[in-house]
DNA sequence: TGACGTCTGTGCGATGCCGCACTTAGACTC
DNA sequence: GAGTCTAAGTGCGGCATCGCACAGACGTCA
């Protein structure tokens, strides 16, 4: 495997020590991630865990009329899958490639066993579990009372904060789906953000330029949601090692 | 103690085999919550875990300007508290009981210790956890894409499944709170459901008259959350015994 | 180079909810 | 029975977002 793939790209796998992960990693599959694709289908049967490490992905929800929002992002700090090892095995949310990239998968029995030891696997994931609890909380939340120009800077900081660059690859009609509006309102909102020199974009391409007017910019969602995930999982070493 | 309370009243600990009952039970502190009680503040540490029996509680988050949206309602088929055995210790979510009754509690080290013996009990916290965050999930969406009265329908059935009789003592200035809307936007919504005879109210006294009138004016986000619900804690002793 | 498809911008009326102010009506107290 | 408090109803202007229709603008590929 080259050195552009490695498991410790993502940091909960980088967060296990050596016993674990030499226990885990010829289990590790590396999948290309390519944006747009389904991991889940909503309901379906869960048969892989996915640890990102270049790609990000959403879980959405999706209503009977067809119209969908975001429930939460995850990329290279977290795991897709969370359902397994909660007993599950399934969910009614739906999730799909936001950006393209790579990632590991592991077989479900094979994450349940060492989940089972009861060891810092298990503490590990339940704390990654918490975070990703609150985010979706707060989604919850900014969904009631925040402007599509507020989301938009949040739904552009959740990303960039899993990305290596500055650039994302994603319309504005995309965008909307996962914020649950109008592709229209994403154009005014984004078109504010052009005017005021905090992106650049054009067909499909999104480049942040200003990521501190950014911060200052979104609504307070997005800052309770960061300082709650640097708590859970802070130096990842701590916790598991 | 007398047969008005008593703990198998509480599905999760009802759903324990003896032999953990029977540990845990000398641990029980039977606790009145009455309206409006604060339980956990945000970012508070907890000191305990909550079994509501008889009462109600509401998982709110509150944003900086004051105003606040209900994450989540748990009532005697739940536990309040998880991000104890989760490992956080804290929330950033605030607890208050939406419904006066009783609950039993136990002290934080007890239940983690109860929790680590990775058995039955964790597989039955973690399931309930996991329909929790369907729960969560499922509020983002209706708070993206529904109506105040779909929404307050939700909420009435909600608080309807939790409860013995079939009345709520509850203002529509406090369910407005946890809905995250005007009061005047209750007022509207509960007066067509009260015109349509789906429901009966006076200062503070909710009735429902026709319980599966309101279930077909309801959006699908009550649906699917009971069904997952009913999915994830079916007959609760084929779970944990 | 030209044609087509996709992405983005704009204008319009409709609508649902907001914030505010004020009224009406039960319930409780003295 | 009068006064007081709280819950609930109503009216009005404002605003954000919606749904729809259509017009440019950029890329791609023949």
């Amino acid at each position: 495997m080259s050195d552009l793939h490695n498991p410790r790209q993502n940091h909960l796998l980088d967060a296990l020590l050596n016993a674990e992960y030499d226990r885990l990693f010829p289990e590790l599959e590396l999948v290309h991630m390519p944006l747009g694709k389904v991991i889940y289908e909503s309901g379906e049967h869960l048969k892989h865990v996915y640890f990102p490490t270049t790609c990000i992905v959403s879980l959405l929800y999706v209503t009977e009329n067809g119209s969908s929002a975001e429930i939460a992002v995850v990329g290279n700090e977290g795991i897709l899958g969370v359902s397994i090892f909660m007993g599950g095995d399934t969910t009614p949310s739906r999730v799909v490639v936001q950006s393209d990239g790579y990632g590991y998968r592991i077989k479900a029995h094979i994450i349940k066993n060492e989940f089972n030891r009861a060891g810092p696997v298990l503490r590990l994931l339940l704390r990654y579990t918490q975070a990703l609890i609150t985010q979706m909380s707060q989604t919850a939340v900014c969904n009631r009372h925040h402007s599509v120009e507020q989301q938009l800077c949040r739904w552009l900081l959740l990303s960039l904060d899993r990305l290596s660059g500055n650039e994302l690859i994603m319309t504005q009609e995309l965008i909307a789906n996962m914020l649950g509006v109008r592709r229209e309102g994403v154009t005014e909102a984004a078109g504010k953000l052009q005017r005021a020199g905090l992106i650049d974009y054009s067909r499909g391409h999104i480049k942040i330029l200003d990521r501190p007017k950014l911060e200052r910019r979104v609504c307070e969602c997005y800052h309770v949601v960061k300082v709650e995930y640097d708590r859970l999982l802070p130096s990842f070493h701590a916790i598991a090692r």
